[in-house]
DNA sequence: AAAGCGGGGAG
DNA sequence: CTCCCAGCTTT
């Protein structure tokens, strides 16, 4: 099996039951993305569904306003995303088309290389890799990346080595199924390596280095 | 390249 | 207490 079997395999049967993972409807998952932006997934869970019962279309938050946006989010932090989200929702409700392209999604304010590869991948099977600090974590550690790859340039270049790993047919569950594998084996801290799905080829597993990445850069 | 933006959890 | 988490924008 190669890279990617090996993945979606202890996907298919390791996933975690997420409310977003049962739709494909775009603007439900911009949505979790949005809230999953630098928050954690147990955190998001209780306000996901809360949201889209409320507002499940991007009508119902156009024709609603800011204020009552804001009050769904309150408790989340980072409250520009909830204004993202209203001022998308209002030009797409006149446009009628929503953007299904890596290159249309990262046009609008809020939504970043990270969710526009997520949405695009996952609802519109584009074959672009969606790099948060998971992914960092484990290709790091996979490859043996001996330099912070945190910083955007950077991102461009391991987004060009998982290209060519990646499953091409389902590309939005390849996605998740490495987030999946950062989430909860390839952890920070307390990894487990002996039930890791990739071990065998690790760099940093079979150099016992695995505390050692991702590299960080020395900040302030 | 670095600050700012939130709140919560782990160690 | 510090660091981190399904990041992005602005300076």
């Amino acid at each position: 099996m190669n890279f990617s079997n090996k993945i979606m395999n202890w996907y298919s049967k390791n996933k975690r039951n997420l409310p977003w993972r049962k739709t494909i409807n775009p603007f439900h998952i911009l949505i979790s993305e949005l809230m999953l932006q630098q928050t954690r997934v147990s955190h998001v869970v209780k306000y996901y569904s809360n949201f889209i019962q409320k507002f499940p279309t991007i009508e119902k938050v156009a024709e609603s306003s800011e204020k009552n946006i804001l009050k769904e989010w309150k408790g989340l932090g980072y409250y520009f995303r909830a204004k993202n989200l209203y001022n998308f929702a209002k030009l797409i409700y006149k446009k009628k088309f929503f953007p299904d392209r890596y290159h249309k999604l990262i046009k609008f304010k809020g939504i970043g290389p990270y969710t526009a590869a997520a949405v695009s991948s996952i609802c519109f099977s584009e074959i672009v890799p969606a790099i948060d600090c998971n992914v960092v974590r484990v290709f790091s550690r996979y490859f043996g990346i001996h330099y912070d790859i945190s910083k955007s340039l950077d991102r461009t270049n391991l987004s060009i080595m998982i290209k060519k790993i990646m499953d091409v047919k389902y590309p939005g569950l390849f996605n998740q199924a490495i987030m999946d594998l950062g989430a909860t084996l390839c952890t920070f801290k307390k990894y487990q390596c002996f039930s890791c799905p990739i071990n065998d080829f690790c760099f940093s597993k079979n150099n016992n280095v695995v505390d050692q990445f991702p590299k960080k850069n020395k900040k302030k």
